[in-house]
DNA sequence: ATCAATTCAGTTGTGCACAACTCAATTGGG
DNA sequence: CCCAATTGAGTTGTGCACAACTGAATTGAT
């Protein structure tokens, strides 16, 4: 069983030593990239995840849970806690659409609106202190595009129609 | 305040609109990376985070709690409780070292080291499914690689001296 | 018009990340 | 030798991700 080679000449051995090295590289890097902005992010009184809907909601104004959740692929039960959170930080403000009873609308409140300003900084100071400039942030973010797209279809396959055992979901 | 172009022409809104673009796409990414690996790695009973630890530990056999940790840039706070969890999985035996009474070794159990041979079938099949051959790992491990220690550059840079207007570094 | 299926927000439970802390074991300076 | 500082594991508390579920509002088929 140690001979297999069903790719390129790749030892079992090295490919698990290579899947390691790349789990724990996209681990890593995802870590360091939060620690930055958390630090980046303190004065502001907002968490990584909190900054990614604000800046949903600078964009677009006023959405409800279900387009917020669209545009950064979270579900209610990641999303409802924490808009409960800018909420009572008083960032935004929900209420109940009166179209449709089910759903709840979200948008700045003044303050939040006002944090904006403040965050003007983040990205400007993100931008110095990684000393990245704007053809390699826009080349990173045209990979991880692509790699997260080629994975989020990987996960449908997987799922679906699968791999060599059933493993049905 | 509209025409601030510190940094190429590039004006303080689309800065947002690109942060908000990045951030979201290695966010994204992360979370396509985790949810193929979870559902690979669920007929093993393993978390992502949980198999990133099985592998450190096939590779090296037997290693105190600090060690694991220095590997994956884990503190105890957060192995601790995996650890506890792999244990009374029976992948793992956790005993307190003869030479230093605060150092915990852990070990993979028979069953542990049984698991690895299962295990080699998950870079395979991520292989199969994302389509990446082996150059196109090796490059993005090493991109990654670098972001991450780039970004811990940053982080340090930030938190020590980064103050109100800045200027670190 | 009625009822079954769907949709949306929210809750519950599990696991991870991280900060701040506790406590025992070890180490080093006096 | 003794005590202060350090080290290693573990605990507590907060927040996020996600699965599975609840419950109310809406939609669709008959």
């Amino acid at each position: 069983m140690h001979h297999t080679d069903s790719h390129g000449g790749v030892r079992d051995e090295d490919l698990l030593r290579l899947d390691h090295q790349i789990c724990f590289s996209l681990h890593a890097a995802t870590r360091a990239f939060n620690g930055v902005y958390r630090v980046a992010l303190r004065e502001l009184g907002l968490t990584y995840p909190q900054y990614l809907v604000m800046l949903v909601l600078w964009e677009h104004g006023e959405l409800p849970v279900k387009r917020i959740g669209e545009h950064l692929r979270l579900d209610s039960g990641t999303l409802s806690p924490l808009l409960k959170r800018l909420e009572a930080a008083g960032y935004v403000e929900r209420r109940r659409s009166l179209r449709d009873e089910r759903s709840v609308t979200v948008r700045p409140t003044t303050s939040g609106a006002a944090l904006r300003e403040r965050a003007l900084g983040v990205p400007r100071r993100m931008a110095e202190v990684t000393g990245m400039d704007l053809e390699e942030v826009r080349d990173l973010r045209t990979r991880l595009r692509d790699l997260a797209a080629a994975l989020d279809e990987a996960a449908q396959a997987l799922d679906g129609g699968g791999g060599t055992d059933g493993g049905a979901r």
